[in-house]
Order: C-alpha cells, then structure tokens, then sequence
DNA sequence: GATGAAAGCGGTGAGCG
DNA sequence: CGCTCACCGCTTTCATC
C-alpha cells in the first residue's frame, strides 16, 4: 500500500486522473476513460499505481458539516504546556470534534481545527483542550472556501519579485 | 440536488451510512448493504436521500498533498484593509494553493489554508496575499492529523463543568 | 496503450410482508 | 419502510495485437 520514495513523478495524464478523481470519486474505469480518452484498461493500471504509491489515500463522501448537525467551525492555536502536550497525552478518539491537527513553526506550537454542534459544545471542548496549555480560539463565523482539489504544482507557479532595494552585492 | 431546510434528521441508520462512505466513498450499494445489515435497495434509497438533502455533498478521491508535491502547508490570518478584501477583489481561480477560507470572529478577519510546492512558492503567494491587507502566517512543520470523519454528535456530546465561583444567585 | 470478448457484479423495479 | 427476486446493463479483466 505504501512506496518507498515519498513523491512520485506525476505526468500530465495521471494529473487528469487526479482532477476526473477529485471531482467524482466514484467514476468508473469505463467512464474516466473515456474523459481522459484513455482506454479502461490503460486508466485502470493507472490508477492503481497512484493508488499503490499513496498519492491517492482513499475516497471518501464529503459530508457537509453544517448539514450533519455541526453548525461550529473554530480554529485554536495551542501553546502546550510542558509535559502536557495535546498530542503526547491525547489520541484522535478522545477528541472526535478535532478534525486537524498540525504542528506550527512561530509562537504557538500546534493549530487545531474544531467541529462543534454548537457553541456550548464548543465551550466545552476547548475546556479540555485548556488543561494542556495556553490557547488562542478564533470563532469561524462563515467559510467561503473549503475542499480545494490539488492540481498540478507546475500550472501555478508563482514568480516571486525581488525586494528592489535588498539585492546582493554586484 | 438541494433541499429547503438546511439540516435534517438523521437517524442511527443514516450515521452508519455516513460512516461507511465516509471510509470508503466507492462501496456499492450492495456491499454497503451487507455492512450495515440493510438490502441494497433499501441503502440505495437512503443514500440518495441524503444526496438530495446535501448531506452528502460528493465522492471524491482523497489526494497526499505531499505525494502529489505540495510539501508546504500554512495558515494564514489576514486582516484585510477596506476596500481590498481578499473576498470581493479575487476569486477562487486567482489563488489555486488557497484550501480554505474561513470569514473569523476576533481581531483578523480572516483564516486561510495554503498549499504550496516549496517554501519560495509560498513566499510568492504571501507576496500576493499581502497585497490585500495585514498577515501572519504560520508555516504548518508536520500534520498529525487531518480528514477526520464526522460522526453523530450525540455519541460526543461534552458537559461543561460550570465555573463553581460564578453561578447565578439562588 | 488499444481492442474485443466473456464473466461477474451491481443497479433498478415490481410485488409482498 | 424494508425485503426478495429477477432482469438488464455495465464494468472489469484477460488475452491479443
């Protein structure tokens, strides 16, 4: 299920795979074939390899949130305390309303993101996410935007503008 | 494809349902069925239903940001200056590596997730972002954690522990 | 990678409990 | 509201080019 390198050099008809993939998870072979105009067979052998080599993880429903009776999103940054780190003292199951977790560079040392059923169920879990430390809790009023599909990184690139007046010695 | 109430009722049929497809968006009706000790029609029917109220919102293959070559992840928190705001001067098409965006309550405005090829891409989305008002970013150095499932918020509810020096007069 | 054929499985609808 | 059954269609897969 897993490859040894970490990446994996995706050309461009795998990266249409991958968009055909993220926008239906459920295509068949037969069907995403004939998006791509690849044969089934060809498309099939593909796919298992991206698959195989872990850029594709899984497919899943996208649940809507709100939809399913949580209407609370929030984001905390967590400064943990020593010897009471969330993730050192905690596993996934005892939060099942914490929905990411990823340790930050800068002053606080882990970003959370919340799902609550409601604000009194979000006051209580930042209650116990209190004891390992100090936290900063940011209420997410609407979200605009979520659920972005990766494509592919050489599409997007971005040119940077030197800072004029720090360029190097000539 | 959307219904007039924006949540429904799910009962503990339904929550097995989401559970499933929530780990394994591409299971047949059939398989599903075998699961969760219901016939296919029967799921079939279900699941449709929660297509329509928009509960489920899709099926989608999940893709390793890493594997697929966006090793950098970060949040950002801007807070933008009138008339600039990221919301009404961009759309979604402008910012490719934006994930997410949150509208917050609190001192910024906003809370954005970015996905980015390298550190010197990011910096040029930064560039970018920065144009629409004041930041601070966080440059996520590993995730623990991420695309947790919703499950039903019964199972998790949470009791507050009131503050014992500031209940109410009796 | 494409093609073509064969086999298996999944989806759908009707009728009933 | 769910089950069973039967039918039709599609998808997958293999062998071959």
């Amino acid at each position: 299920m897993n490859s040894s390198r970490s990446e994996y050099a995706l050309d461009d008809v795998d990266w249409r795979i991958l968009d055909e993939l993220q926008k239906d998870g459920r295509l068949s072979f037969n069907e995403l074939g004939r998006r791509i105009h690849l044969s089934s067979p060809a498309v099939a052998e593909r796919v298992r390899r991206l698959e195989q080599v872990g850029v594709i993880s899984g497919y899943r429903a996208v649940v809507d949130p709100v939809r399913a009776g949580y209407g609370i999103t929030a984001f905390v940054q967590l400064r943990c305390k020593l010897g009471s780190c969330l993730l050192r003292t905690s596993r996934a199951a005892d939060y099942p309303e914490v929905t990411e977790v990823h340790k930050l560079s800068g002053a606080h040392c882990t970003m959370i993101q919340i799902r609550a059923a409601s604000l009194a169920h979000l006051e209580g879990v930042i209650e116990q996410l209190g004891r390992h430390g100090e936290l900063h809790t940011h209420v997410v009023l609407s979200t605009q935007y979520q659920d972005a599909t990766v494509s592919r990184p050489e599409t997007i690139e971005r040119p940077v503008t030197p800072s004029a007046g720090w360029s190097g010695p000539e």
